[in-house]
DNA sequence: CGTCAAGAGGCAATCGTTTACCTTCAGGAT
DNA sequence: ATCCTGAAGGTAAACGATTGCCTCTTGACG
């Protein structure tokens, strides 16, 4: 099955390649009669085009990149529908990858996002340090925005929720609940959002007289499992304190379940709290308090900042921080 | 910021291009001086390649087009989450697109990956019957394999779940439960799986003569709200079955959300099923008796199918059913 | 010492578009 | 009648890698 070029076209159309070439792409005005008869020859061989060979020529592919650390994780999904859809708008399609939380993996898709001439790259780094040199090394190649969380050391555009107001919702919150004692549940601090949550907690937890036991701030990853182990080994040693702060939904919704198999009652003997507001956390037993992300307004934001840098005007790069709001459910007393 | 070309490195380690490409590639042997020559200069420079002009000459990309209705879809990014990993393996990468459940952007993205000369497609088509031109034209084009979903009248493989062995296994446990009636809950009937899983509610249900009543098939769309509208109503006016059969764990997740909201228990007054076991349906209220679908295998097979195809042995092309298993909690008496 | 083979590396064509630059032609102004 | 202008369309040079084919060198063998 040879594939059907513009020669062919050409041939058929009894033009030249450049004709065809113009009257296809409208990039210069071609008269209506040849315009038609170009039309309809394509449409006879079924042309396609081919879109390796425009890139080439263009050096540009009209796609974007997006590397995120997990697609399991219903925050980036979410994210990721949110930019493709804003990409959509301006004509651009999106080429979606996940690190799976993985640095070198992350290294490498990067690179083969940038030999694959990508116009520009979204990215949820995985690593604060770890993912620096890699990225680094993309944003000098193309324009490139970080998104959520964000590596250190990197002159690119930033957008995402600030972590620190929105701790101090969910402990005032929680504050005005009688809370007198909670406890922290995160990943390793590997990445920034994840350090200025667990910063965040902590100066709104002093700030609000909210004590923080010894061994009560506990590191492991983004993931239902880990919240449930995490909850399981407070039950189990520690003693619960009044309140459980997680750094996302999965985390949550793994103590929730936790704490329903130990026969802990939420939110009468202890409430949590998680952050993300994705679907699901409407829908547990109880129905998650949490932190809501603006994720279309994050998403709008990402392509635009990416436009501005693809339209290459040189300007100085952004951090946006927006602000979060608390979405209050049955898990902090209803 | 002039990227670094193959030509830079050549004249920088003195050789020529095709040295450096045959150095970097390993396509012909080099002698160990140079290469090591070749890949200092290359480092120096932070040669990275155009994968762009790569895939023109050698048309091909090492790349594989995933296709799926919704990527908010837990069954969805689960699969590809396995794809990606069994791609991996073999040394490709997946570029993934959505189609948001619509036949025009899905035919859109299609032709685009058909002109960004992927390898090979796998996709989970929209719609039985409007998907079917466009699948058919890339399916002409280049290696395609269906899987979940299939359109009719298209030459590829296909590989998924037995959805009636899966509807045999949901009734027969609800019958032995005592159920007499029931309802069912799904998208609109414009796909393969879902015909064939309401095909199987009734089939199975007139076998086990389990009573479906009037108005108790409510076609919608697979998502939470759905679920939730669609019981809503069900409580509302037709008083409720001993069981709602629902075409997957999203819609079977809205229905417990609205009993919750009504008062109405589950299992104590009806009991309820989903399709697919996406994570979320462990953690539901009550957590959800459902169809476990074997991904990783399904995910494993389509990649296997779509090797096979690409290393062109002319095969015909093959239908596999996989056997679904029943993972059994709560929602169905516990 | 002559012949041959094999390994290493270079030259240049090629992949399929796009586009800078040129030619041609028609029509309007002078 | 001459010149100028602009539109339409053609020619061919890119884009950056890969690779078929050729040359050159070196060493083994008779």
């Amino acid at each position: 099955m040879q594939r059907v070029t513009i020669r062919d076209v050409a041939e058929r159309a009894q033009v030249s390649t450049a004709t065809v070439s113009r009257a296809l792409s409208g990039a210069k005005p071609v008269s209506p009669a040849v315009r038609e008869q170009v039309q309809r020859a394509a449409d006879e061989l079924g042309y396609a085009g081919n879109g390796i060979a425009s890139a080439l020529r263009r050096s540009r592919t009209d796609t974007v990149g997006m590397l995120v650390p997990s697609i399991a994780n219903p925050f980036f999904t979410g994210l990721v529908e949110h930019v493709e859809h804003a990409l959509q708008q301006v004509g651009r399609q999106l080429f979606l990858c996940s690190s799976r939380s993985d640095p070198e993996l992350e290294a490498q898709r990067l690179r083969s996002l940038v030999a694959r001439q990508v116009d520009g790259i979204v990215i949820s780094p995985v690593h604060g340090s770890l993912s620096t040199p890699a990225v680094q090394r993309a944003a000098a190649e193309l324009p490139l925005v970080q998104v959520d969380r964000y590596v250190t050391g990197v002159d690119s555009d930033w957008i995402g929720v600030d972590d620190d107001a929105a701790l101090d919702l969910v402990m005032t919150h929680l504050a005005e609940r009688g809370v007198r004692s909670a406890a922290f549940v995160s990943s390793q601090l590997t990445n920034s959002s994840t350090e200025l949550r667990l910063a965040g907690f902590r100066r709104h937890a002093a700030r609000l007289d909210v004590a923080v036991p010894e061994g009560h701030v506990l590191l492991g990853e983004y993931s239902i499992e880990w919240g449930r182990e995490a909850a399981a080994g407070l039950i189990a040693t520690a003693g619960l304190p009044d309140a459980v702060v997680c750094a996302d939904d999965l985390i949550a919704l793994g103590v929730l379940q936790a704490c329903a198999a130990a026969g802990v009652a939420v939110p009468g003997d202890v409430l949590v709290t998680g952050f993300d507001d994705i679907p699901y956390s409407a829908l547990s037993a109880p129905p998650l308090t949490t932190v809501h992300q603006p994720q279309a307004e994050i998403a709008a934001e990402a392509v635009r900042l990416l436009s501005r840098v693809l339209g290459d005007e040189p300007t100085a790069h952004d951090r946006v921080a927006l602000r979060p709001t608390l979405t209050v459910r049955a898990s902090t007393g209803g």
